[in-house]
DNA sequence: TATGAATGAGTATTCATTCAT
DNA sequence: AATGAATGAATACTCATTCAT
């Protein structure tokens, strides 16, 4: 029987795993970390479930690989529409929160795992105190160092940059996820328009007075 | 007869009631509704499990009530500060994210409550559509009922008022439950100045240009 | 206060522990021993489960105290229509079955009983093996004196007078409960056919031959 | 691909499934419906509670499936023996007859089956009203049609075939697991007489005037 | 690498029973 | 005598996980 080379291997195990991940993440923003069963993610990803503990030995494992996973894709994102990107602070997080809008019409699991994995972080890293923390606040925390900026350059209002981080994600996610119900397709002039007005309630606020 | 008087034996129903419906707060927040256990909740609560299921038939059926309960109290909380309130439209918006915080600062369960919630309703109104929708989308109609006055006034700025909603409650939240990690009691000047910082965000957004 | 005499005290224990037997009777027909609950007794006797508990300690007491009297009762029938009525056994016999379906068009669970307690008499007694066999096999035992009487006079054929009366009693049974179905009312022509028919057969057996 | 062949677990699900069901008999006739633990058929089988859930995922399911098997294999049993045999009617529901007390001495246990599940057939049907009244009339409805065929031809008396049939099952299933206690074993001249003695009650009655 | 049968530690739920009033 | 709140020991059922093949 011809065997397969350790190469082909290990490019089978690598998309298997992104598979698998992938339909976690399906699973997860429906049913949450509890609610989410092994035999769903397989299930969804077309799996036997023998398979998925093949590659992930608990459920507690895959969930984390999926949040660190998650966590990275958010990470690299920011690095390069927010941290590395070009502009005063307030044009980086205009830029920035138009990009997780565009990023949010083309898949809306994205949004939608942050509003779980805010809450979710501490189950899913039970036990493992430093990773629940430098994973669940590692978005915040790089929108606050672009505030801090932002602060200092006078160009936002002065106060915490915790504070003003949270007000800007949390205005921002939940009409993420509000795309969905729309369905809108993205690049139309519906579309663009709702971005904008999505992005500038996290800046502007509401009032008119400007 | 019995020699309980009736009334006492409904004074006793309600007390339990409210005593088992206040530890499954305590417990959904911080484990949502699959990860929940009636064990938990009759625990938390200082009574036996076969008593809870006295009360309530079914899992299923309390954290339904949960949620009934919670909506309420939101509701009325809303009613009170939000629509029945003196003002204009910016000034009760104002208001009502006030009172919000100094409830948070009493008990940081409704805001952790509201943000499970509104991932989980899905969930615990499996089977019961019309009631998910109502109970997961009514604080957010109430504040837009609000908006839409205030951008009929030209006080706000023109938009979908349930966009504006959405972010306005979505700046506030993750603000009320991040109180908790700082454990800043109510009444001090500290405090003060914090309500007033994350009322601020969630109304005029993060620029200083005003 | 003015208490109630001992005689009264006396007579509402009798009757109530009369309806309560007479609601287990309605229950176990439909359920089975297993398949009761105390509740249902409770409520088919329209009493609260409490007061079951006081006329009777355990559930297993209950439908022990209902095997007693179904059987007693059962007895005296036989005593009266079989063993000390006039004429030849198979007169007798056929007096008996007759009985047997006038009684049970006025109440079906009597036979419906007998077809549930043959088999689960063993449990019902479970620790008391003689009140089970005892009980379990009076009414055969009382069939087979007289079947043995006719057996003996040639009447009867020869034969084991156990087995005899198993099928004589066995043929009569499941006919009674059907009754039912048919919801006649006692008395009418057709209820007498009905009745002469179904006798004819645990005597006569099905054959044409006579 | 699994090393197992398909075949090969084809063959270890439908063993298991046997194995199973066998066990649920056993229990069944024991303690009817209610009364058995699907730990007990479990233990019964030799398997653990877990597997039997992996076969079948409810008690309910597992006994109508039991029932189902038992009705299945009654029903093949009554058409080689009594509609598809040769003969007169009387002949073969003689034949029928002795053919069941053959069985019965081989395993007790079908008898007993049916005296549970012609009154506990509603409770495991429940809510399948329609399978319930297929399954638990199909062998007296089997008989009937004989019968009829036999009054027809004059053969048996005129009358109800139902009622016949009832008679002619009813006098026979007690005699069947009468056989139990005796432990007597097939192929003995006692165990011949014996079931002769049975099967002529059925069609013959208990007169001797013949 | 892949499958599916098997296991066992939980978790929801039921129900007989007790007991204060 | 009567009620209904309270308890706890089962029992049905689920699901993460293991393992032989």
């Amino acid at each position: 029987m011809s065997q397969r080379s350790s190469e082909q291997n290990e490019d089978i195990r690598d998309e298997r795993k992104k598979q698998i991940l992938d339909a976690a993440l399906s699973v997860y923003v429906q049913k949450g970390y509890a609610g989410a069963e092994v035999s769903d993610v397989a299930e969804q990803a077309g799996l036997k479930r023998g398979l998925v503990y093949y590659y992930f030995n608990t459920k507690e494992e895959l969930f984390q690989s999926l949040f660190s996973w998650m966590i990275e894709k958010s990470r690299e994102f920011a690095k390069q529409n927010l941290l590395d990107a070009e502009g005063s602070p307030s044009e980086r997080l205009l830029n920035y929160a138009q990009q997780l809008c565009r990023g949010a019409l083309r898949d809306s699991r994205f949004p939608r795992f942050h509003m779980r994995a805010y809450e979710e972080a501490r189950e899913v890293y039970e036990g493992k105190e430093e990773e629940y923390i430098r994973n669940r606040y590692i978005l915040r925390d790089h929108i606050a160092v672009v505030v801090k900026q932002g602060m200092n350059d006078g160009e936002l209002r002065q106060g915490d940059p915790i504070l003003a981080a949270n007000a800007y994600w949390g205005a921002l996610i939940p009409n993420l996820t509000e795309y969905l119900g729309r369905k809108i397709s993205a690049d139309t002039v519906e579309a663009t328009a709702l971005v904008e007005e999505i992005v500038s309630y996290c800046l502007f606020g509401l009032l008119s007075i400007r």
